[in-house]
DNA sequence: CCTCAACTTGAGACAGGCCTCAAGTTAGCT
DNA sequence: AGCTAACTTGAGGCCTGTCTCAAGTTGAGG
């Protein structure tokens, strides 16, 4: 790739990144483009698709996630971890309006060593005796939608809202209250194919 | 009005609840059109903005809540009439994905004996001690929103999967498993604002 | 039956965003 | 310096959706 090529991949992205954070993954391409200080066509060049794109600018978050879970399962105390990782994710999303968006569609952590770390972080929590039993992997979708939305909605308004709202899942999570849960969980091909069409 | 007048405000109705119900709020106005079976200037004609044909559709729903907001306190319990009156406006959100995107931008209940019902509902079950002291009605908004992005992702392919979305939610609204909720509440002005700008 | 205000119609102007491609420019090798 | 493949450019075609308005049609009162 020729050098200019590379700087203006760099520019692309640095301009995205901003964008994508600020005011979420729908952000026309051209103004990417226009901030990045490159005309439509070389952001076409380098990224043929919006998803190329959006991949390439969130492509660290998902080490951090990792790490996040890596953590998590660290920790001395397994509803800390657990409590601590879904925390940390929701943080990232709080930072970044496209990231937010991103979380919504996509489950976190799902490359990798994906959904393992997580079932495993829910198992020890489980087994703890701090976490509910009658929650799955896939109960941690509504966390993410949920909080998704919270942010969303009061980022400009009443940013940090979305604590309580996670305080208030994460009560419901522990195993002290917990009534029995309406319904079978959501197989993981449920909770795929309700990330792929919103 | 002349009556083909009242005929076509009808059918356009009839159109718009339906394509709302199964598509969203987002839903063409050419297509409402077309499936009313009239002309899109006609339909300007009737409802001038996409606002004015989405508060005709769903007038009737401020009934429905209300009443679901009286048969709460009505209710022996107070928690039941609590987690009934939520269920019942998350029934109407599962069963209509147009009602499904204005609850999550508009406070059910907002007009009429608007939120004092709610309110009520609220500290009633509070001092009955069985919900939690520190939520404020403003939190109920999580729920909205929450359970309204569980209801549109899993609409499709996990229908009821929102029921343990809201269990969840529920269980963390209870007295008895409650760590202190972060930071204030969102005044009702935030909360607000929060729905205005999405 | 006549009349006219009320109503309907749909082509088309407009706006926003996506994507392409022929023409021009430039990095970097020889 | 000369050459070529790599790269950039942006006008313009496309699409989808909103909204308007001049022309035509029709209900209903006299």
């Amino acid at each position: 790739m020729r050098k200019d090529a590379v700087q203006n991949r760099e520019r692309l992205l640095r301009a995205a990144r901003q964008l994508f954070a600020d005011r979420g993954l729908d952000v026309p391409l051209d103004e990417i483009a226009r901030v990045a200080g490159v005309s439509i066509g070389t952001l076409y060049n380098r990224f043929p698709t919006r998803d190329a794109l959006v991949e390439a600018v969130f492509a660290d978050r998902r080490a951090t996630v990792a790490d996040l879970a890596e953590r998590a399962l660290a920790a001395d105390d397994a509803w800390d971890g657990f409590a601590g990782f879904l925390t940390g994710v929701c943080e990232l999303q709080a930072a970044d309006l496209g990231y937010n968006d991103l979380a919504a569609r996509t489950a976190p952590v799902d490359g990798d060593r994906g959904p393992a770390l997580m079932i495993e972080i829910v198992e020890r929590a489980q087994r703890a005796g701090t976490l509910r039993g009658d929650v799955t992997l896939t109960d941690l979708a509504f966390v993410i939608w949920g909080v998704a939305a919270t942010i969303a909605a009061t980022r400009q308004t009443a940013p940090g809202a979305w604590r309580r709202h996670l305080a208030l899942m994460l009560d419901g999570l522990r195993a002290g209250a917990a009534r029995p849960l309406p319904g079978p969980p959501m197989s993981a091909g449920q909770a795929g194919a309700a990330l792929r069409d919103c």
